[in-house]
DNA sequence: GTATATGTAATTAAAACAATTACAGTTTAC
DNA sequence: GTAAACTGTAATTGTTTTAATTACATATAC
C-alpha cells in the first residue's frame, strides 16, 4: 500500500511482488481484500494493475489491517472445558474478554497512523 | 496460572494439562520458562508439581506475556528489500516502528491486569 | 489477434506448533 | 533400599497454517 501511494497510479502485481519478494498470485490475493474494503481498484488487461481509492492521508493502518487480516492478536483456547475445574470452565469467557481488550488496544495505535505518515519517513 | 493461583498450592503437570486439555509435556515446556520468569518454582518427585511464588495480586498478564511469549504482535518482512525500490528499502525500519508501537499498546493492557483480576471472576 | 494483465482454484512445499514417546533424574513412603 | 509418582528434556511424529507455484479462464490495449 505504501508503494502504491509512492507510485500515485497503476501498479501491476508483479512488480509489487518484487519489491516484496514474494510471488504475483500473493499479492494478488491480498489485492482482494484491500478491493472488497474499497481502498484499491484493480483494472485487468494489459497495462492493468492496482492502484489507491482514497488519498493516502485518508487511509489508516487499522483500514488496511481490517482488509487483509485474518488472526486475532490473542488466539484464545478453544479445546473443551474440564468440567470437574471452575477455572477451566470460566477461562474462555475471562480470557476473551482479554484477548479482545488487546485486539482494541492494537487497533486504536493502528487508527493513528495514516499512509501518508509512512511515505513522509521515505520522501 | 489461574489454575494455581485458585489451588493455592501444588499442582501436577497431569492435572494442569487436564485444565487445559492438552498433554503434560505441554504444560513442562510452558512451565520451564514461568520458573526461569521466577513466576512459579516446582519440584520433582512423588507429590511434586508447581506453584506460584508470588501472590496473585502481585503477578500481571504481561509478566506471564514476556516469559511465556515467543512471537511478536505484528511480524515485519525479513526478505531481502528490492535495491532499486525505495519503498521497499525503507519498508523494514518504517514497519519496525509500527510493530513496535502495537507491540508496546498490548503491553501496556496486559500489564493493567493481575491474576488476582482474573480470580475474582470466578470465585 | 496477440501480448500482457488480473482472478482464482488447485496443488505442492515449507514452517510452526502440538502431541507423543522415551528415558534419565528426583523425591516420598514404607 | 526400593517401588511409586513425579519433573526435565530431547527426539520423533502428526497436524495445522501459510506461502509458493502452477494452471488456466477472462479482460484489455493496441
Amino acid at each position: 500500500m505504501t508503494a502504491l501511494a509512492f507510485s500515485e497510479g497503476l501498479m501491476d502485481s508483479r512488480t509489487l511482488a518484487a519489491s516484496v519478494n514474494t510471488n504475483p498470485v500473493v499479492i494478488r490475493r491480498l489485492v482482494r481484500g484491500l478491493r472488497q474494503a474499497k481502498l484499491v481498484e484493480t483494472y485487468a488487461g494489459k497495462h492493468g494493475g492496482a492502484q489507491l481509492r482514497r488519498k493516502p492521508r485518508e487511509i489508516s493502518l487499522l483500514d488496511i489491517y481490517d482488509a487483509v487480516q485474518r488472526r486475532p492478536v490473542i488466539a484464545i483456547n478453544e479445546r473443551k472445558a474440564w468440567k470437574h475445574c471452575a477455572v477451566s470452565c470460566h477461562m474462555k469467557g475471562i480470557m476473551s474478554s482479554v484477548a479482545d481488550g488487546a485486539e482494541q488496544a492494537v487497533r486504536a495505535h493502528l487508527r493513528g497512523i495514516t499512509l501518508k505518515q509512512l511515505l513522509r519517513q521515505i520522501c
